[in-house]
DNA sequence: ATAAAAGTTCGAAAAAAATCGAAATAGATC
DNA sequence: GATCTATTTCGATTTTTTTCGAACTTTTAT
């Protein structure tokens, strides 16, 4: 109960930060392969360490995932788990029908 | 651009804690009329002030809308904005035809 | 084998967020 | 107008997050 809360503010959080949400939506709009951790670092413009962290983050979040191509890691956007997220949200919204 | 996207970060932060998002939750699922923040003490079992603090973050994040009746505040969900903030998540999402 | 390229992990410092008691405010009631 | 109730604001402390250079790992290319 309180699991599903935690793990739903986790990935809140995760996405709660500009970098980690400009990366977001970077995968989101991105290629269906994934994208380049150093095409995001292009795209974010901070040091590849920090960048690293950032992408961690949200690796754990399962907001993204990973997989290597050659000297590249592809990062693309778990789609999935984002509807979850999202659709957690809005649970039991309309008990009085008052919104959507 | 970088401001919509600060402000967005700004909302998920604001969910990004067991806290507030168990607050949010607990006006999703509520009244329309609002929720006495008493009531929400109750729901989280915190003390007041630090209550108080994380409707603040969510007041402030507009995710949460406030009316005084008598010497109750209710906080009630603004949908709209929740709404705004789930869409953006998934904007240009299907550019490739590779999700939703 | 060596070296180059792409990223990650480590470690320490700086910045931001969370916590909570005490004091203050606003409205209702006597 | 004094007091009670609901809640916020203040202030100080603790905890967590963010940051980035330096060192390391993994794969490709020479």
């Amino acid at each position: 109960m309180t699991k599903q809360l935690d793990r739903n503010a986790a990935r809140l959080a995760a996405l709660g930060h500009p970098v980690r949400l400009a990366i977001l939506r970077a995968v989101v709009k991105g290629p269906a392969e994934g994208t380049p951790a150093g095409d995001l670092q292009t795209q974010v413009g901070i040091p590849a360490s920090t960048l690293s962290h950032h992408l961690a983050t949200l690796s754990e979040a399962d907001l993204v995932k990973v997989e290597r191509s050659g000297n590249f890691l592809l990062y693309r956007c778990d789609f999935k788990s984002l509807k979850t997220l999202c659709d957690y949200l809005w649970e039991d919204c309309c008990s009085g029908g008052k919104c959507c």
